[in-house]
DNA sequence: ATGCCCTATGATATAGGA
C-alpha cells in the first residue's frame, strides 16, 4: 500500500501536476494540504477520472485539506475535536478517513508567522486539539494503523533545516514548537524518517531566492505514525523531482510504502 | 544547477506563505 503527502499550494493549480504525478507513483492513497478552494470548486471530476473517491475539506482561498484513495473511503471526520478558531473562523486544516483499514489524517498545520504573533499561540492550541483528537482515536482502536501526514509546518530537529543559523528567532524551529510535536509523539506516534533521494530530506524550498538550486530547503512535511502502522512501512521517500520545473509547489509529495496484512 | 516567487481574490494591490 503506498500512501502520500502532499502540500500542493492551490489544488486547481497543480491539478494535471497532481494527476500525472498519480500515474508515474501510483500511490494508493494521498493527502492533499492548501488546496485553496471550496469544497464546491474541487476538481472531484478529474481525480475521479484518475481514479480516486476524494474527502475535501474547503472554503477558499486559504487554507483547505483532502484525502483521496483508490482503496475505499470511509469514517470521514472533518476538522479537530475541540478545534480553535483563527479570529473567530474555524480553518479547514484536517480531515480523517479510513482507508483500507489504514486511518489517515491529513493535516495543514497553522504556520504561526512570528513568534510573538497570535497565530503562533493559535499554532500551538492547534497542535493540542490534535494530540487529544488523535489520542483519543487511539484509545478507542489502538490496533488500528494510524498516520498523521501533512505539512506540520515545524521542522523537528536542527538538521530538518538547511542552516539553524539563519532560523534564530523564527517560527517553525523554536523549543515550543517541537515540544508540542514531542507530545505528539508521547501519544504513541513515531516520526517515520524519509529517505532523501538526493541531498538533505528537505521537503519544501521556498519559491524566493532560488532556494531549491540552492539546498536551502526544510523538512516540515512529516509522518507521524502508530505502532501498528509503523510495523508494515518498508519505505519512505521524498521526490524532489517533484519540486523540480515550472508549475512546481514549493512542496514535495513524501511517499510512505506499506507491506501488505495478507500474509498475517 | 532544473534558477532569483507564487496563488486567489468582490483583483488593477494585497495577504499569506515559512
Amino acid at each position: 500500500m503506498r500512501i502520500a503527502t502532499w502540500n500542493v499550494n492551490s489544488i486547481t493549480a497543480r491539478l494535471d501536476r497532481v494527476t500525472g504525478w498519480c500515474q508515474v507513483h501510483a500511490p494508493d492513497v494521498v493527502a492533499l494540504q492548501e488546496l485553496k478552494c471550496t469544497d464546491d470548486a474541487f476538481p472531484t471530476m478529474p481525480i475521479a477520472a484518475a481514479g480516486y473517491q476524494v474527502a475535501t475539506l474547503g472554503t477558499g482561498r486559504w487554507n483547505g485539506v483532502a484525502v483521496m484513495s483508490r482503496v475505499g473511503l470511509d469514517a470521514i471526520t472533518y476538522g479537530l475535536t475541540q478545534q480553535p478558531q483563527y479570529d473567530g473562523v474555524d480553518e479547514p486544516r484536517a480531515i480523517g478517513a479510513t482507508c483500507d483499514g489504514v486511518r489517515i489524517w491529513s493535516v495543514y498545520v497553522p504556520n504561526g508567522r512570528e513568534v510573538d504573533h497570535d497565530h503562533f499561540a493559535y499554532k500551538l492550541h492547534w497542535l493540542a486539539a490534535l494530540r487529544d483528537t488523535i489520542a483519543a482515536e487511539l484509545a478507542s482502536n489502538p490496533d488500528r494503523p494510524l498516520a498523521v501526514i501533512g505539512d506540520f509546518n515545524v521542522a523537528p530537529t536542527d538538521d530538518d533545516v538547511w542552516d539553524i543559523a539563519k532560523f534564530d528567532g523564527a517560527t517553525h524551529v523554536t523549543a515550543a514548537e517541537r515540544s508540542a510535536l514531542a507530545q505528539l509523539r508521547d501519544i504513541g506516534l513515531v516520526d517515520v524518517a524519509p529517505r532523501a533521494l538526493k541531498g538533505a530530506p528537505y521537503t519544501f524550498w521556498d519559491y524566493r531566492a532560488a532556494a531549491f538550486g540552492r539546498g536551502w530547503g526544510m523538512r516540515i512535511d512529516l509522518v507521524y505514525a502508530n505502532a501498528p502502522f509503523a510495523a508494515r512501512v518498508t519505505d519512505c521517500w521524498i521526490d524532489r523531482e517533484e519540486r523540480k520545473g515550472k508549475g512546481a509547489s514549493d512542496h514535495a509529495p513524501v511517499v510512505v510504502d506499506l507491506n501488505s496484512t495478507s500474509t498475517e
